[in-house]
DNA sequence: AATTTATGATAGTATAAGTATCAATTTTAT
DNA sequence: ATAAAATTGATACTTATACTATCATAAATT
């Protein structure tokens, strides 16, 4: 059986909706191969235009600006995230062995590289890479209260939320959930971050795989739930 | 007694020390308050010069790009924390109780407004807010290895480290100290954040002070400390 | 008093960010 | 199949940012 998820975006990020077009679509595909490979604040819409073959104001049309773009390609992470924990803990009996499942989905563990049809597919593995080191920017400004008010972060509340709920399933007096999951999102992308660019502020062997990772935020996770508030 | 600790910054942070001029502490003490008002990405050397009444060209002669500014204010506090960490625990006897000193530190419970001497004192609580917004922005950027390279991020690094030791110093058998104290620093940080602008990914009441998230890190740090690994 | 050093004032370049226009092309509706 | 509508390409602007350069003046050193 041939099947694809499709996540709706919230409109207020695009002016014309990127998966309407194959103009958008490359937009959004190649826009995550330049932000993953030049970093953010490298990459200009110019950049952007000349990869694709096509010019700066076509892309404008699509995005209001960069961190528009940003936000778009971090939300449709998210949402896709929580697509993900929905369908993987569907059908597990312990609230135990969801949380775990969780866990290996925050730090990708396993996860295969692609995400929809051919052409237009999204490679995870450099989205999730981008994510690691730029999803705090899309909430860390100047405009986080207005772009909280356009919604825009609802797909990362929302999978705050379904962890949190998660959380409390398996230990319903602890009184924290959601300042926990929202912890083992962000703990789960530093540390990686970590881990590559400044080893030091970890306790991770660099030349093995993210198994260490999953180790500490298991411990983290689970002690805490076990102790009594 | 009167007394000042001075903080010796990296020189490759700065082409020229700012703490030797009137002019270089002015672009300190003014940094702050400007991109505390207005945000990183908001802030330019014009904005800056405009508010001090002086020129663009004159604070370029001090550090090389507005990155570099950040990254000074930041190493700065990481600096000033890992001195009142040394300061404040010192004397303790029990580790446990260390590790609530630190907590505090890390979420400015009760600290006192400024630091240093009469009209170049800083504002530290200004700069704690900043660090909380922009602190990251600091490592997050494709050059990081260059400026580890350079030594820039030695005092979180050693401020991770003494943290670190603290933990082991209470629960020696603990494989993650150094992960975990990099975790409590960040969740310090952005857990204050989500509690200012995305509350819905805390438990924390905004209209209450930050007792709760205190609670949420003590817990969390001593409940993993206590359980077997 | 001489000299080095720091700052002010002004000017200039390169790139980024965003807008506007219009013709050419593609898509959609009839 | 044809007309109408929407999309894209191409070009050209405007404004702002991020610097660099120069030189006169002021301040601090020797």
């Amino acid at each position: 059986m041939e099947y694809t998820v499709n996540v709706r975006m919230n409109e207020h990020l695009f002016l014309r909706d990127p998966e309407r077009s194959d103009l958008g679509r490359k937009i959004v595909r190649e826009g995550i191969t330049l932000f993953g490979e030049i970093g953010l604040e490298e990459a200009t819409f110019r950049k952007l235009a000349d990869r694709m073959g096509t010019k700066e104001a076509s892309i404008y049309r699509y995005f209001e600006n960069k961190h528009r773009l940003l936000v778009y390609l971090v939300t449709w992470y998210w949402q896709w995230l929580e697509y993900q924990v929905v369908f993987q803990t569907n059908n597990l009996q312990s609230p135990h062995e969801k949380l775990d499942r969780i866990l290996r989905l925050l730090i990708m563990d396993g996860m295969n590289a692609t995400a929809g049809n051919g052409a237009d597919s999204i490679d995870l593995k450099t989205l999730h890479g981008l994510v690691i080191r730029e999803a705090s920017k899309a909430y860390l400004t100047r405009h986080v209260t207005e772009d909280n008010r356009q919604q825009l972060f609802k797909p990362y509340k929302d999978l705050c939320a379904r962890i949190a709920n998660v959380i409390r399933e398996h230990q319903p007096t602890y009184p924290f959930a959601r300042s926990l999951a929202s912890t083992l999102i962000e703990t789960a992308h530093y540390q990686a971050f970590f881990r590559q660019n400044l080893p030091s502020l970890t306790d991770f062997d660099t030349t093995k795989d993210e198994t260490q990772l999953l180790e500490f935020l298991r411990h983290l996770l689970f002690s805490t739930l076990e102790k009594p508030t």
